[in-house]
DNA sequence: CTGTTAGTTTATAATTTTATAAACCAGTAA
DNA sequence: TTACTGGTTTATAAAATTATAAACTAACAG
């Protein structure tokens, strides 16, 4: 029982490494819906395209992307549709994290203004400060 | 609009990027049901033990796992339950491609017997080859 | 043919990860 | 106290990623 799944594991980690990039994962995004050119998301993106060859090439081989030629032009879509659900999923885990935040930095913040009120009516007496 | 979810996609991929070690996935499926000493899963995963640690730091700072302390001992567990949704997602995603795999095997091993078949019918004329 | 555009490959340097060993710290137990 | 166990930190070396520049290939246009 011991290494059983040692390749799938492997296997997942190379899909969840191809996600772990912050540009490749906006490449996802602008893509969920449509095909597009290198050079299309070369001028969204804003990074040379040394780089986004790059990147392309860790989701082709991942297997999130696939391409098709069509003359002098590379045309980039998602291979796996259902990627935009994982994505999705670790959104929503994202979006319930800031919502915790928020809510803590809210409480946070409403002690701090008890605490500033009884701090104000406190000190009347004056503070010295070092000169 | 130009980089308004920067800072988003970089957490996602921070999420993503703990989800990217053949060895963390397996913590996070040992987990799955169980809090557990990070002993016993020094002892199912057999590693070296700064390396565990080195693995649940990043899961920690990714907020994937949380602990506790009882004595001298840590209990991990899921600080984010959805995060299993998560990883059978992804591999759903590879079991449909190891599916999809199996089946062009099999035509590639049809096609094969055949050409066999043909092959060994016309492989009566004999074949020379160099001496 | 020449020039241009789209995209890949190569080379390189900076950074990050990973694995391992060794030292370390914190509780517990004797 | 001392010794032990559970776990982290530090140090280090190997490996992998990333960004960027420069050279290159392929397809097209003139």
């Amino acid at each position: 029982m011991v290494d059983r799944n040692k390749v799938l594991y492997e296997m997942q980690a190379e899909i969840c490494y191809s996600l772990s990039h912050p540009v490749r994962l906006e490449i996802l995004d602008i893509l969920a819906n449509t095909e597009m050119t290198s050079t299309e998301l070369l001028s969204i993106l804003e990074i040379p395209k040394a780089n986004l060859s790059q990147h392309l090439t860790v989701l082709k081989d991942a297997g999130i992307l696939k391409t098709r030629k069509v003359g002098q032009f590379q045309y980039v879509s998602l291979a796996i549709p259902k990627i935009k659900e994982a994505c999705s999923l670790v959104r929503s885990i994202l979006a319930e994290r800031i919502d915790g935040e928020e809510k803590r930095m809210n409480e946070l913040k409403k002690n701090l203004t008890q605490q500033t009120k009884v701090q104000s009516s406190k000190s009347k007496k004056k503070v010295t400060k070092k000169p």
